[in-house]
DNA sequence: CGCCGTTCTGAACGTTGGTTCCAAAATAGT
DNA sequence: ACTATTTTGGAACCAACGTTCAGAACGGCG
């Protein structure tokens, strides 16, 4: 019993994911928060705690997020695997406003400092290096990969040239040319009949 | 005349880089610069300005010297255009300690709230991306990169193969890693003899 | 040697930061 | 309607922040 919550948990937090995605960690204030979500900043700490947990809450979210959208690429027929890396490459992570990716933003702005933070990144990124591989596999036993090549190098190249994509699209340059980055990309590894 | 000062600018503003460098804009007070440079406050600010002037002249340096290290690449000799392209991705900007390119930090943290900085962001960025497309034509023309090749579209792979690389470097993926994948970006897009 | 102009230091200022606390508000069960 | 229990908004708190300022420290020059 008791009075009920006035707000929705899980729209809250999109709201705090979406303005540390935009700000970073250091640069959002409780404040900011708190007009974000709407809520009065003693809400906020009696909900979730300090705004470092609830930074760690969005954070952890997210990674598992990367973590089940990895397994789930992973998951699909293997005829098809080297087309869901090229869909990968070419829809960027964090969404279609500019905002990128909240894991690379994180990152790059706490890693150095915040060792759990550091070590949750690596972790996510060990994660999308290892799908990757699986992914390159698929490939090459559809024939579409050659299957000389190392499968984790390069599946290691894909998984760079999507955080490249991922620095380049917040600077700013244009979708057309990350697209044609994205599809260049696949096209250097996949394998070419023969010539002559 | 008047009192001479007792520190080198040089060496302060290396200071000043090397802390943003590490915690970011807004993960640096102005106590952390003092502490870092061994100037008091007042001191900083009567040689550099504000906090946001320090800032915006050692990115600004710093972008300055990401441009003359792309035309510096371009101005080699055109057979070693690919080896140079080679040991580009596999030395990351940052420097041997895992701190990373202060140019991807920045637009990481601050591209999407601060338009002035996104705008240095984006023209170091398309720099880059200039410089890889020159290498890539040289390459070409030294019969190294397939002459059929788009060699814009391969230069933004190289660019965001590197920018990737630098990504990973910074969530602490090892270096030999990071060097493979390096090795492979190069090997794929090198033209190989054509087969029988 | 003493004046002058500049730089240096550290204290002080007002503001904003993160966090805590409390009285009012709001339901569910009695 | 009353009570128990929880949430709410906002005031209150202190530390940390960016910034400014006054006076001490210092070298060059007459």
């Amino acid at each position: 019993m008791g009075r009920p919550r006035k707000f929705d948990e899980h729209d809250v937090l999109i709201a705090v994911r979406r303005q540390f995605n935009e700000t970073g960690y250091h640069g959002t204030s409780v404040d900011d928060l708190s007009r974000a979500t709407g809520l009065s900043k003693g809400s906020l700490y009696s909900a979730f705690g300090d705004k470092d947990a609830l930074f760690r809450r969005i954070f952890d979210e997210y990674c598992a997020g990367s973590d089940q959208n990895a397994a789930a690429r992973v998951a699909g027929p293997e005829d098809q695997a080297l087309d869901r890396l090229r869909a990968w490459l070419t829809a960027p992570d964090g969404g279609p406003d500019r905002r990128g990716c909240l894991l690379a933003k994180t990152t790059a702005e706490l890693a150095w400092e915040n060792e759990g933070i550091a070590a949750r990144s690596l972790a996510a990124y060990e994660t999308l290096l290892e799908s990757c591989r699986l992914l390159i596999e698929q490939a090459q036993r559809a024939g579409q990969v050659d299957p000389a090549a190392d499968p984790e190098a390069l599946g290691g190249l894909v998984l760079a040239t999507h955080r490249g994509i991922e620095a380049l699209l917040k600077a700013g340059v244009d979708t057309a040319t990350l697209n044609r980055i994205a599809a260049t990309a696949i096209d250097s590894i996949t394998l070419r009949p023969a010539s002559a």
